[in-house]
DNA sequence: CAGAAAAAAATTTGATCATATTGTGTCGTT
DNA sequence: AACGACACAATATGATCAAATTTTTTTCTG
């Protein structure tokens, strides 16, 4: 999630990437009080558009943030440029900052973007992933599973995240992963809209696919598998927005 | 490693080089004056590590650039903070920021990237472009062969960003143009270094093609000669990275 | 005594906040 | 409905504090 070390010759293969998904209580003790202000609120927004605590079309003030989040005024500043980069947010033309609306233009050619740089993801996860790190990526599709039988939307975003994120990150390269994370920021908060509207049942799970291609070290199946996971998931959401 | 001697001085690179061909902010003169303060430093900032005043590895600092432009420091964060998040600058650990030094894993990367994105991009372009857009390009072109010529580096530089750009313009993505621009942030800086070492009389110009292509209205030929034309640039940037 | 390593002071730079200024939208008046 | 005054939020500055790098001083060893 960090920015990658650039002129770092030595390449960390998932070796110190210690997190999976229960970092929460462990690490923020200390990230609390390490982190620069303006890196934390960045986090907490970021968490926050992608996991649906903020809906589509919803206003950002500055003065609002300052005040919930209990910081001054320049680290949110910095926090809201940075995510109006991402796309996580947009700057209305009159200095006012809100979540974006999708159009379906949008989602097309997010759906494009989506199959061309995740899927070379997948492909080149398939080189760098070991047994162990594939055993790993089941565990989370596992969890992944009980959150859609319980209808936990939240959790089912989160779990989701983490699963394609864990693969990506196994893809050795930086540039790409960072593509393909800018691009969830852009969906995210719409995504959670539709989850809200139709619940955690319909939504897709190509993940067994992706998971047994990846044993089988086939590379162009994980890519196949990965692209049949992304257009379920945007088609659905297009469908929800041609539906308004 | 050697002192460089990289003076802070005001180096006013103005947006004015491109006042032909930009048709959208025609009142450049007095958009000095009207955009906001934190958005002129992104902007000047963006064109000087795109076309070059900047080089890979070199070291940006707030205070230095808050005497340079002569602004505040909250303004300055922001732009940087936007830079960064762009993949323009990188943040090094620590609280220092600098100009991305690539390497060739990067820049393999790129090439895919690039590869993906913009050849669809002027995939598309041919429903969008009318015949004088098509003129309008070749303008470009043509004033980009003379600076080939002159080996004008800062002139090619900027004429050939200004053909795709405007090229992209016209392929109603919006979404992908974005990814396009963050990618050519990430390699300008390089790509400069490049031109400086090589000149620009090896420098490739697909650009011919492009415009036969659009002219012919053959979307398949338009992207083909894009992604020629980009393996082109992205090919010299890698030897000579690998030669250093 | 010379040179290098270690320690400490000084300078530079980054991070944050409080405050002043400016622009935008709104509400009331004509 | 148009115009002007008001209120609020965003913008921008400078001051202050903290961290890190660089320079200087000190000390130890050969």
């Amino acid at each position: 999630m960090g920015h990658e070390t650039w002129q770092v010759e030595t390449i960390r293969i998932g070796v110190n990437y210690l997190d999976l998904i229960k970092n929460k209580a462990t690490s923020a003790v200390t990230d609390t009080e390490k982190r620069p202000a303006h890196e934390q609120v960045y986090q907490t927004l970021k968490s926050q558009i992608m996991f649906g605590d903020l809906v589509p079309g919803q206003p950002v003030t500055i003065q609002g943030l300052t005040d919930s989040l209990d910081v001054g005024m320049t680290p949110v500043r910095e926090a809201i440029r940075r995510l109006i980069s991402d796309g996580a947010l947009i700057f209305q033309g009159n200095r006012r900052v809100s979540v974006p609306l999708l159009t379906q233009a949008d989602v097309e050619q997010m759906i494009f973007a989506r199959n061309s740089v995740e899927s070379e993801l997948s492909r080149r996860a398939v080189t760098y992933m070991n047994n162990a790190d594939i055993d790993q990526l089941e565990l989370i599709d596992q969890r992944l599973d009980r959150t859609i039988a319980d209808g936990d939307v939240g959790g089912y975003l989160r779990l989701n995240h983490a699963f394609h994120e864990k693969l990506y990150d196994h893809a050795n390269a930086p540039i790409l992963k960072d593509l393909a994370e800018r691009l969830w920021l852009r969906f995210g908060p719409s995504l959670r809209v539709v989850c809200g509207r139709f619940g955690t049942q319909s939504l897709p799970d190509r993940h067994k696919d992706i998971i047994d291609a990846l044993r089988k070290g086939d590379p162009e199946k994980v890519a196949k598998a990965t692209t049949q996971d992304i257009e379920q998931g945007m088609e659905l959401m297009a469908d929800a927005l041609s539906t308004d």
